[in-house]
DNA sequence: GTTGACCTTAACGCAACGTAAGGGTGTATA
DNA sequence: TATACACCCTTACGTTGCGTTAAGGTCAAC
């Protein structure tokens, strides 16, 4: 079966114009053009089309999906797996929220008070869904789900203080952070602050606190370029430099 | 309570940007302004961001929540009620994507075949999504739950070549109301043919046409700007002259 | 009295399209 | 054979809901 832009667009049920753009940007390009330079679609095309409904439908951008879909392993079957669970997820999230909605519906009718930090409940479940999505897979893929979902938990389970302290917390490791690259020295007082700040600040999201893990952490920040890039704003070198000072904090791999 | 925006921000999960876009929109504005010109929110406040953020999460945009809110007879629990069904609807949608994903996954490891057709049927619910998110409340006031849902399980329930057809009775509907009213008749020819397309464009939504239904939804594209709006762009006037033709074919309240 | 963390307005940037504008194509029908 | 009409094309500017500098006041603390 061929389909023009129109009779595809009614088939998926989105606009002539996305198929354009998405062509423009080399999403979905169709399987040829015919004479008069009309786009031809055909049946991978369909599929593909498919596919990345499904993706936008997660919330991913199309360069995201692009990426996702260009991977040269690109495992068609797993990553839809990955999606069901996620989806299964979403609806746990919906399901949060909708218990939300029937607690104000409550409170109006003057059931029940709620407190200003109970009414934002369903939103601060949203900002571990959004990390889950930055970077879920891959913190699964290395520490298990049974770790990822206990610091998930103990970020909900926070209080707006406690939230308010981690803010801090975090200013004050950057800010110390900062200050002791000046030195240069990761062994140094200022180095071994910020390392035990950046202890602090884990202790957070952890359940429990190892050494081991902690080296492991910052050993990622230098593998992985989102958090290297994450750090480096704070200044160039920094996930470096912080990665040196941890590893004399917590005295594993003690450079010669 | 007093909030500047960012304690604010924080105590909700959203940018400062965010607030004083609302303020510059005049969506949500804060209580007072210091002497030095800062945004003072109160716990009024608070529960109004909180509303909007409850129906930005439903996906409505802005504008529309600030008429929803806005509105003088506006019901806060009976809205919240209405959002509460919509939140139930859509974790249905997801369930029918899951479904889909399933479908798909035992499709690509071969168990079992798709149509092209069946690859975008949890999309095509979101049309229906789409289209309840616009007139679903009212709808539902109207003509009650169930006809409403009659109505969105007929769409979909329509194989491809049945939208088509709707497709080209739109179309066609579109065109002779146009010349009909060049006649400027509403009981000529041209104009009874209009009112025949009409009905039967209705009853690809309707489980059952009345003549009474039809002379209704036609005073309702006279009375509700959205729908006027709509028919005007055919031409100006289109959806009174509309009415007066489906006055005269259903044969109810007659003019003299 | 000078940091540093707040606040302000103004203005441009961004994704993912929507929406004309201006013009070619193709086929059915008068 | 002409012409109408439903398609198709590219180009390009508009929209939503903010993010992100830029350039500058405010204020509590050291």
């Amino acid at each position: 079966m061929e389909y023009t832009v129109q009779r595809l667009s009614r088939l998926a049920g989105v606009s002539p114009r996305t198929l354009r753009y998405y062509d423009e940007i080399g999403l979905l390009k169709p399987a040829r053009l015919n004479s008069a330079g009309y786009r031809i679609y055909g049946r991978d095309e369909v599929d593909r089309l498919q596919h990345i409904l499904l993706y936008r439908e997660l919330g991913l951008g199309l360069e995201q999906i692009a990426a996702i879909m260009s991977t040269p392993g690109f495992d068609e079957v797993a990553a839809l797996q990955e999606h069901h669970r996620q989806l299964l997820n979403r609806r746990q999230q919906l399901d949060q929220l909708i218990t939300n909605i029937e607690k104000t519906i409550a409170s109006r009718e003057g059931s029940i008070a709620m407190s200003d930090e109970e009414k934002f409940e369903g939103f601060k479940r949203k900002l571990v869904e959004d990390n889950e999505k930055k970077y879920g897979a891959e913190a699964r893929a290395r520490y298990g789900d049974r770790e990822v979902e206990a610091s998930n938990q103990k970020v909900l389970d926070m209080t707006p203080q406690q939230m308010a302290e981690v803010e801090k917390l975090t200013a004050d490791f950057n800010k110390t952070l900062q200050e002791a690259m000046k030195t240069g020295n990761p062994a140094g007082e200022l180095a071994q602050r910020a390392a035990d700040l950046h202890r602090q600040w884990l202790c957070y999201f952890w359940k429990s606190y190892s050494k081991e893990a902690h080296a492991g952490v910052v050993q990622m920040y230098v593998d992985d370029q989102r958090f290297t890039e994450h750090y480096d704003k704070i200044q160039p070198g920094a996930a470096q430099f912080l990665r040196e000072a941890v590893l004399r904090y917590t005295g594993i791999e003690q450079p010669d």
